[in-house]
DNA sequence: TTGAAAGCGCTAACAC
DNA sequence: GTGTTAGCGCTTTCAA
């Protein structure tokens, strides 16, 4: 039973104007920094601060004033790909003077719009930015400045971090091609995202460029989540002429297709070949482990949070930043005859 | 140049109340679905909210109501393991109602009683209670209820989760000696958590178990952070009796060991094993990919999420959830002689 | 140098 | 059913 554990009621202001024996405007005034108060009461003002523990409440901090020094990450969800976008976005923090705020919903995905609702629950008031997370609706007129990593297709003024989506595509196609694979199945990523259309343009390129006609039953949507990928997954492995390989279009997918392999009795990469997207740590820890191709996801994060700081800032610069992708090769792919020509 | 972008301000209840003719006060119901409002203003009025794109400003929702349906995940800084938790935690908050907020500030790490700084800014205003990721201040007071991930040394009143540190360090020791190796480094955690004065107590105890001396110039302190890391495990490695198997507390340090000894010219595991705890998902991408003791960490993420939620209902319940520990055999450690007994 | 007072966007009594 | 009003904890003129 542990009821009634945790209640002190945080100290406000007040609290501290009270037990120094001055107004709440004076302490606001000591707590931001401000001239006019004599350096006694700011002494005292100061000890009371530190001996009440007291800190400023943010939201009726940043309800009064419109700096916050609080930038926000939004995604849908904490999954591998925005967790380490996040883990780049916190190494880029220090030494902005801004603290990190991450902010998911709570419905597992399955929430459209999450992306306007969550900005508009934040800006104005909690954040002075925001990095957004695959956002599909880019609405470019929110309340604070924003950047988007990855966003939804079409041009958009939006400040944009991405990376090369479309050589990435190539590269994979042509890997699993010069391994001798021709009948490649696909398993497009989330509709309306840039990236995935990229990724499917660059596999029907790299097709095209081989000379290799597309089987447009071979082509399913995966969406970039493991639950909606499972089931285009297990069809195209059912399948009599099933493929001899499978390009999903991330990881999520790719580990997924697995799976779904494993359960059918089909061997990784001896009776199917498969490659994914992203290089999400996840990617190397599945059996066998994925070969894929690595986005600097890291960096990406970094990058995103610097563009941000920079449009705050006004700093004139180039708002979009386009990233290298790159090949990494592990086992879950194996040669099946001479490469193509 | 794009300065002057994303500047529209946010609309608000007043511009609602405005548009649709009638008082904020009748936005508010509608919005938070109170009793008293006629069919066709609930209907006018939603209209208008869907038109504009109405939402709830959440600094100032929270501070005049209690409940705000948010909760938060205090972080030092997002690094592997907080960010495993804060998968845990965002699969486990689907239909609780609740929306996720992690919050780290923005100073590496180097910012001792950040947990409570964290707290008193969102508490008893933004978030309707809290989960602390390794927290070294472990007040029992705060305004909200709150709940420990590895917390700090010392019995609390706090719910806690974690896992089985000492079993898993015996676990890791004892691997260690059954492969031969008999002269062990030890590199410790971060002062003052109870994980690392388990892990500590673990290593010795399978030491002494097995009848062997612990050198005390082999016990250093890696902090749980890489940077922190280096400098111990090069004077470890360094020595021309330098041990013949390091473990590290964590998977962050047992990397940078391995960096080190790369740095070093020492080859991992034929001339130095090296063992880790965590199971980050990075630790399989070392190279050599790093043999470690897992913990449950999405498990132990969505359990202190759970936990969390039942203090906040006020559910009688266990609050202290300790997970089990379990070995992960890969690569970075070697056999190099008979057995102990 | 200090404090009184207004108001940020919202909710909750209470009056109409 | 609906609007008026009084704050939530803070910052910021502006007067004293």
């Amino acid at each position: 039973m542990i009821r009634g554990v945790n209640l002190a009621p945080r100290v406000k202001m007040a609290d501290v104007a009270r037990e120094a024996g001055v107004s709440v405007a004076t302490v606001s005034k000591v707590v931001n920094g401000r001239y006019g108060v004599a350096q006694e009461t700011l002494d005292r003002v100061q000890g009371v601060i530190e001996r009440l523990g007291y800190e400023a409440s943010l939201g009726a901090q940043s309800l009064r004033s419109r700096r916050t020094h609080v930038l926000g990450i939004l995604v849908a969800e904490f999954e591998p790909f925005s967790t380490e976008l996040l883990k780049g976005a916190s190494e880029a923090i220090a030494g902005t003077g801004y603290e990190l705020l991450a902010y998911s919903g709570g419905s597992r995905g399955a929430d459209v719009g999450w992306e306007r609702r969550h900005l508009s629950r934040l800006s104005g008031t909690l954040i002075d930015g925001a990095v957004l997370v695959t956002p599909t609706v880019v609405d470019t007129n929110h309340g604070v400045p924003v950047v988007a990593v990855d966003p939804h297709t079409g041009p958009s003024g939006l400040p944009t971090i991405d990376s090369d989506n479309y050589a990435g595509a190539v590269a994979a196609t042509r890997y699993l091609l010069d391994l001798g694979h021709s009948r490649i199945g696909f398993l497009a990523g989330r509709g309306g995202l840039e990236s995935a259309r990229l990724r499917e343009a660059g596999f029907r390129q790299a097709m095209a460029d081989a000379g290799r006609e597309v089987d447009p039953s071979l082509v399913r949507v995966g969406s970039y989540v493991p639950s909606a990928a499972t089931g285009p997954a297990r069809d195209l492995l059912s399948r009599p002429d099933r493929p001899t390989a499978i390009f999903a279009s991330n990881d999520l997918s790719a580990l997924a297709t697995i799976d779904v392999a494993h359960e059918l009795g089909l061997r990784v990469p001896e009776d199917v070949s498969i490659i994914g997207f992203d290089n999400v740590p996840e990617s190397a820890l599945s059996t066998p482990p994925l070969t894929t191709i690595s986005q600097p996801l890291h960096r990406m994060g970094a990058e995103a949070l610097r563009l941000l700081v920079d449009v705050i800032d006004g700093v004139e610069r180039d708002v979009h930043v386009r990233l290298p992708t790159e090949l990494v090769e592990r086992a879950s792919c194996r040669r099946i005859g001479a490469p193509v020509a």
